[in-house]
DNA sequence: AAAGCATGAGAAAACGTTTGTTTTTATGCA
DNA sequence: TGCATAAAAACAAACGTTTTCTCATGCTTT
């Protein structure tokens, strides 16, 4: 492999010479000619010179490295968020580290090594609860001059002095909520979610706002799409009942019962309206197509990395709060 | 930062022996008594020593990095792939570089960057089509000491000497004719879809080595759900053509279909069966169940990343097709 | 008792950059 | 021409590891 030593012999300069010119980010005030600029660079390219990354790190006392922590679980938002991450990392074109992981021990494991390439900053959207244990892991990690950001969690990330990029579940809610009211909903019906208990309070204060009252029919742990669509079916018998208001909490719950109430002769989208949350990939191409909230976690990727990235080069940052966007399809 | 320097000055050794120790794969011969060992252990240990990647990589002459290059696409089979190949990195515990892109320009740009990290590895998904701008940089990278493992494309690459991970089309086509002509198919209709021809391929020549005669409704380009819906109802109509059969090629059709259907009195799963290709997240939650195929990606990811570490540690792999699944639920 | 041989530890030279300091060369001005 | 000054280039010391070679010690063998 080339190095900046052949570089510089075969054109006649001193390597010092050679690195200010093809360094990637050359210290200020390195004067270097014109013409002799020129002549490096057409000597590196024919040689077909590549930097050698390990030795600039090592001088520069760290890598720019960023790693991300995703939960290994299922569903599209992991995807995105590393989608986001990856494309605005390619455009300022940080390494980047990669670790799926659901435990503890794992995330452990990761802040570790993260820290072992020095200079680092960490994208972490742990899936457990933001404890203790986790504290001092991310504490020691700050105190090793790490940055981090963390995605979701912002309330408690901002306890602990964090900077974090959130999607609002709660407007969310209330957006699903709006949608019901606006199209006349008389009842509100609604599936309580143990994991994201912002919807279900967005949605429950947009209705009672409204003068109205939310109905729990059961929470998500219970869900049973044939009893739902049971229920569903002697409230239809009453007119006055009509046009039903149903959220779902997430798309899988809203797709069962549309999907199961399709053959019973109702009409969803006017009689019976119902949304679920998460734009989930198959949302759209239910009949009629599921109404439902998109989550922002590919801008959520983009803004953390950018966020990352200020903090890194020394500049402040800020948590974010990012708006989810209600997708109007036919089922409300 | 501790060093090396500051855990000999401490332990009152020398920096080689304390390196012997805490090197996280120190070369053969290297005898340390094992008093020293524990002694030098505790000190790392107390002093919260973490090793500097970079100066090891240098002196090593390069760090096992791994890039990994996933197109920029919907849908969550990037999402899996990317998911396994961590799982298994994070057990070898690899540094992993990530860049989505779906330009061979963001190609290249990856391959000299990854070039940079020398000793590396790359897994590439490439969106695009196997060419020969595509067959130079995988020969620059290669020729500059990396090594490549590819997912699908499998006999381009064998032509071209490249090992690849790749998910047999042909095959879960031919799973899904299996299924159909099982349950008694009179018609076997399907869509076809220029991007995987390898599905419709196994299909048709499943169908028609049981004598049958696969018909082809339409390109997905021009997929019409209703148009598709009304056809199906007329063939419907002619007892002796049930049970229909329906291979859609892709799940967002097949649930197109499924859910329009719903509403129109016929008995999916019984007089017309339906699969589709991939169970996407919400596939199981349509009623009557989608059934479909269900591709091992994460398992590709995890098999290509081992790959890739054997030929990283100088021995041998090969090529690889790995066999899908067929998922049956209600809908055939 | 002398020589041979493991074994454990240290000295020092790298790896390929970056960068502060010093030296050389070119330029401007009296 | 001579001197001050600015610009361009060179020198050399790092950065924190790994690893080859050398050396000292204690043990076994003739």
């Amino acid at each position: 492999m080339i190095t900046l030593r052949e570089i510089a012999a075969a054109a006649g300069y001193s390597i010092a010479v050679v690195s200010r010119v093809l360094s990637p980010c050359p210290h200020e005030g390195a004067r270097v000619a014109e013409k002799t600029r020129e002549h490096i660079r057409a000597v590196a390219l024919q040689l077909g010179y590549r930097p050698n990354r390990a030795a600039e790190f090592l001088k520069r006392g760290g890598s720019p490295v960023i790693g991300v922590y995703v939960p290994d679980s299922a569903g599209a938002q992991p995807g995105e968020l590393v989608k986001g991450i990856c494309l605005e990392a390619g455009l300022n074109s940080f390494p980047l580290a990669f670790f799926y992981d659901a435990t503890i021990d794992g995330f452990q494991r990761f802040i570790l090594e993260t820290i072992n390439f020095r200079n680092s900053g960490v994208i972490a959207f742990p899936a457990f609860q933001f404890d203790e244990r986790i504290a001092e892991l991310v504490g020691m990690y700050c105190g090793n001059g790490g940055r981090m950001v963390m995605i979701n969690n912002l309330e408690r990330c901002a306890a602990a002095g964090l900077v974090a990029v959130d999607v609002d579940d709660f407007s969310g809610g209330a957006m699903v909520a709006e949608r019901l009211l606006v199209r006349g909903s008389r009842r509100f019906l609604t599936i309580s979610n143990q994991m994201f208990p912002a919807r279900h309070e967005g949605f429950c204060r947009k209705i009672e706002a409204a003068g109205k009252k939310p109905e729990v029919i059961a929470p998500v742990k219970e869900f049973n799409a044939e009893r739902i669509v049971a229920m569903l079916l002697s409230m239809h018998q009453n007119k006055s009942n009509l046009p039903l208001g149903i959220f779902a909490g997430a798309d899988p719950e809203a797709v069962e019962i549309i999907t199961m109430l399709a053959k019973c002769n109702v009409k969803i989208g006017r009689d019976i309206l119902i949304a679920g949350y998460g734009d989930q990939y198959l949302a759209a191409h239910v009949h009629p197509g599921l109404t439902t909230v998109a989550q922002p976690f590919m801008t959520a990727g983009r803004n953390a990395l950018n966020k990352l990235s200020a903090m890194i080069y020394g500049k402040e940052a800020e948590s974010e709060k990012l708006m989810p966007e209600l997708i109007i399809r036919g089922s409300a």
